[in-house]
RNA sequence: GGGUCAUUAGCUCAACGGUAGAGCAGUUGCCUCUUAAGCAAUUGGUUGAUGGUUCGAAUCCAUCAUGACCCA
């Protein structure tokens, strides 16, 4: 180790070698080091910048308190929205005061020329604060230093429109509603470091406006489809998390355990068998819009915990269930954009308008496939060819086990992501489909179709399967893929065959992504800006 | 799982082998005035972590951590 070095963090570095022992190195050194065992000592007592702003906050919350003033009240009664007030006086003309009185409040995020002016937003939007002297006591007005950014506070006093045209609140008094203690971002930089902003989504939510409108679309989107659903009639029931098989999709789950019965648990995967279920017993249109979990990687596309809404009704086949989805789809952007016609931005480069104008185009997997490729697997049965086939179409085939697999994977490698507009791809291969119906005219295929939307799956429904014996047959065959290593292939579950054996009307069924829904609709490439909470790794403690 | 890139002050970013800097935020004055925005002064850094190369490392190398993008 050597020891001319100056700057204080290799010299602290150096102290480390001493401390341990091992000084032998730097004993020529260690003159040099004397100048600057003040620095370094400083540098092991002082706090660093953020503790620092934390402090300063702290001395005026304690300076707060020595004035008898509570920072943390319990009760704030206000008169108006800042919203409400800049729609009522958007006639008020510069210049003019009024004498109506209101009483706002909010978080403070802006203040210019030392607090006389203050920018306050609630969630409806902002309204600024006028703190002038001629209106405050000298207290008030000394008091005002004790305030920071981030503090919510709430304020009475006339409406006016000052010169410059800025509608505002001239105070007359003034209470502290909740001090903050945490810097935030600058707010004219914005806060852009996207790992920050998912970690702490409520500074995101503070400081980026747009984040805010996406939830707010998020829960109109959602709340669209349970109005849409319940008008006609479903009925919204919720089925377990916790399973002993977790079944109804090709995924892996979580797993987790029971205290007393000493037992391992699988977090849900889908909400499919159970409301299944529910069909047998006598409910006719049941849906569920709820969390499930899949234990897969993180991506844009992929968060481990997502919201999924299924839906099930008696006596409709796949046909009907695509009229009802195109429906409900116009219904969700309708919601937000007024129309049902919006804009996706693909990438970076490209923007497309989205057309939810009902109806969309159907078409077969098998016809998507030659329209890309120019190849027919409609004339290939069987598996050795049609894993040729997608060899010469360079598609890596070498761990499907069947026929429809391969054809399923050509599918997704080289035509899923050119389906931009709304496309219901129909027919799939009977091998991928435990679920559904056989189809009643083509051999090998089921009555199945997936929604494709700016080349990414959106929805997945079907004709559902509801002979038992057949049922049992098909999850016997994933009992075979699962026992051969497939970690995503379904369980064989009993007691949903039981109940499919004590009858099971006609059904159809759908699962909707509402997290891809509203990336769609509110425009995100990415599915953690339209989650609040999205999963994360543990920052590592050092 | 693989590749590329990123990580420097509270925030947004410079410095690319030679004394770690700016703007904003913060603090202290003055000023009762404003729309990124009053004026002036000023504090603030173990450059993500650990090792290594070097007379000298934010900078080069290795490993790790976290993230973004692309691929599987």
């Amino acid at each position: 180790m050597r020891l001319n070095a100056v700057n204080p963090g290799r010299l602290l570095r150096a102290i480390r070698f001493v401390q341990r022992g091992d000084f032998a190195p730097c004993l020529g050194k260690l003159r040099v080091l004397r100048p600057h065992i003040l620095t370094i000592e400083k540098l092991m007592t002082e706090k660093d910048d953020s503790t620092r702003m934390r402090d300063e906050r702290l001395r005026k919350l304690e300076a707060l308190k020595a004035e008898g003033v509570n920072p943390y009240p319990y009760k704030f009664v206000r008169s108006d929205m800042a919203a409400e007030l800049q729609r009522r006086y958007a006639d008020l003309a510069p210049g003019v005061e009024t004498e109506d009185v209101v009483t706002v409040c909010g978080r403070i995020l802006n203040e210019r020329n030392t607090w006389m002016f203050v920018d306050v937003y609630d969630e409806s939007g902002k309204i600024q604060l006028f703190c002038h002297k001629e209106n405050l006591s000298e207290d008030a007005l000394k008091r005002l230093r004790l305030l920071d950014k981030g503090d919510f506070l709430g304020a009475t006093g006339t409406v006016r429109r000052t010169k410059q045209g800025e509608l505002s609140v001239k105070v007359t008094s003034y209470e502290i509603l909740g001090k903050s203690l945490q810097p935030l971002p600058d707010s004219w930089q914005g806060f852009t470091d996207v790992e920050a902003r998912y970690r702490h989504r409520y500074v995101d939510l503070i400081i980026n406006p747009d984040v805010r409108e996406t939830f707010r679309n998020r829960s109109l989107i959602v709340r669209t489809i349970r109005q849409f659903l319940d008008s006609r009639g479903y009925l919204e029931i919720e089925t377990p998390v916790l399973q002993v098989e977790a079944g109804g999709a090709d995924a892996r789950p979580f797993v987790t355990h029971h205290n007393t019965l000493d037992i391992e648990l699988y977090m849900r995967i889908a909400t499919e068998l159970h409301l299944k279920r529910l069909i047998v017993g006598g409910f006719e249109k049941v849906y569920e819009i709820g969390r499930i979990f899949r234990n897969e990687g993180i991506s844009t596309r992929h968060n481990p915990e997502f919201t999924m809404m299924e839906l099930y009704c008696a006596y409709g086949d796949y046909e009907d269930m695509m009229q009802l989805t195109e429906e409900l789809l116009a219904a969700t952007a309708q919601s937000v954009h007024g129309k049902t016609k919006f804009e996706y931005a693909i990438d970076d480069k490209e923007t497309v308008e989205i057309n939810f104008t009902a109806p969309f185009p159907r078409l077969r997997m098998n016809a998507a496939i030659k329209q890309v490729t120019g190849v027919d697997f409609d004339s290939v049965h069987d598996f050795e060819k049609a894993r040729e086939l997608a060899k010469s179409l360079n598609v890596d085939v070498k761990d499907k086990r069947n026929r429809g697999e391969v054809v399923n994977e050509v599918f997704e490698e080289l035509v899923e992501h050119t389906l931009i507009q709304p496309t219901f791809i129909i027919d799939y291969p009977v091998e991928i489909s435990p679920l559904t119906k056989v189809h009643r005219e083509r051999q090998g295929e089921v009555e199945r179709f997936e929604l494709f939307v700016a080349g990414r799956e959106l929805a997945n429904g079907y004709s559902e399967l509801t002979d038992p014996l057949d049922q049992r047959k098909r999850l016997e065959e994933q009992g075979k893929k699962k026992a051969a290593g497939d970690l995503e292939a379904m369980p064989l579950d009993l007691d949903f065959i039981l109940a499919m054996e004590y009858g099971m009307p006609p059904t159809m069924g759908i699962g909707i992504g509402i997290d891809r829904l509203v990336m769609l609709i509110a425009n995100k490439q990415s599915v953690r800006d339209v989650i609040a909470f999205p999963t994360m790794k543990p920052i590592a403690k050092t």
